[in-house]
DNA sequence: CTTCCTGCAAAGAGTTTGCATCAAA
DNA sequence: TTTGATGCAAACTCTTTGCAGGAAG
């Protein structure tokens, strides 16, 4: 489905890039600088935040990861593209990914009205999850 | 079309209040708190940007105001909620809203697929505006 | 070897908080 | 009056940056 990440030639491969990667692709949901650090931290390895930034930045830009915000929380969230759109519970914070966004037919739409050459997307929904509306208690 | 903005009762209507709502209601974007402040201090109010802080916070946790983040920024940007979708130049950042947003029938799929009980969401495109893609240099 | 990358520590930027004062109600 | 709101300055948190040492090619 979705194609592995490459790193483009002109950067070095370095472990820490291939473990930051890794975490990338083995997370299921948008995560935060943080947690890549103390994922990696855990398993041993010896890495710094700065360094976890700055290759984020360069994936950010290579257009290889997204950053995004949620509502109500400061700190940044990176995934991959695939990982861009999603549904966030408001009582229980549990983010649930959408995919298959059907979101091309409105972005015709937007084409046609806007005349804006749309390169990208990304998708923020509230609601509240199956779980939480069952316990109704706020 | 967007019905007048309310502070709830429980809340004093200070003067400061009156003229952050008033800046939100007169913007026609999604905005910086130091926008406000910057606004507000042209208009010769004195004002801080703590009691602006403290007064968006206040307006997002009661739902009148949107807080939300766009990509390559990390300042967080307020706005009223018939403004919360956008469209961003890639280029140049110019904004331009989105109204009547398209997204219920999508809504309504999600709904059905994620069984979550949506209660808002927020979406950002981005793309290169008409005049951008005229001047076609990088 | 050369150049890019990393780790560390310090700096920055945006936002939040404590406290005394002020002003709605 | 009473109590919530403000302004100021200091504190905090996340993120970025400078620099010297380290490793990829």
């Amino acid at each position: 489905m979705s194609k592995k990440l490459e790193i483009p030639k002109k950067y070095r491969f370095t472990k820490q890039r291939k473990a930051i990667l890794e975490v990338l692709e083995n997370a299921n949901i948008p995560i935060h600088a943080e947690d890549i650090y103390l994922m990696l931290k855990e398993k041993g390895m010896d890495i710094s935040l700065s360094t976890i930034y700055r290759n984020l930045d360069m994936l950010v830009k290579e257009g290889l990861v997204i950053k995004s915000y949620m509502m109500n929380e400061d700190k940044a969230r990176f995934a991959l593209p695939d990982k861009k759109n999603y549904l966030v519970c408001e009582k229980c914070g549990k983010i649930v990914i959408i995919d298959n966004c059907p979101f091309d037919k409105f972005k015709e739409e937007l084409k046609e009205v806007h005349q804006f050459e749309i390169t990208g997307h990304c998708i923020e929904v509230y609601g509240i999850c199956p779980d939480c509306q069952k316990t109704n208690e706020s």
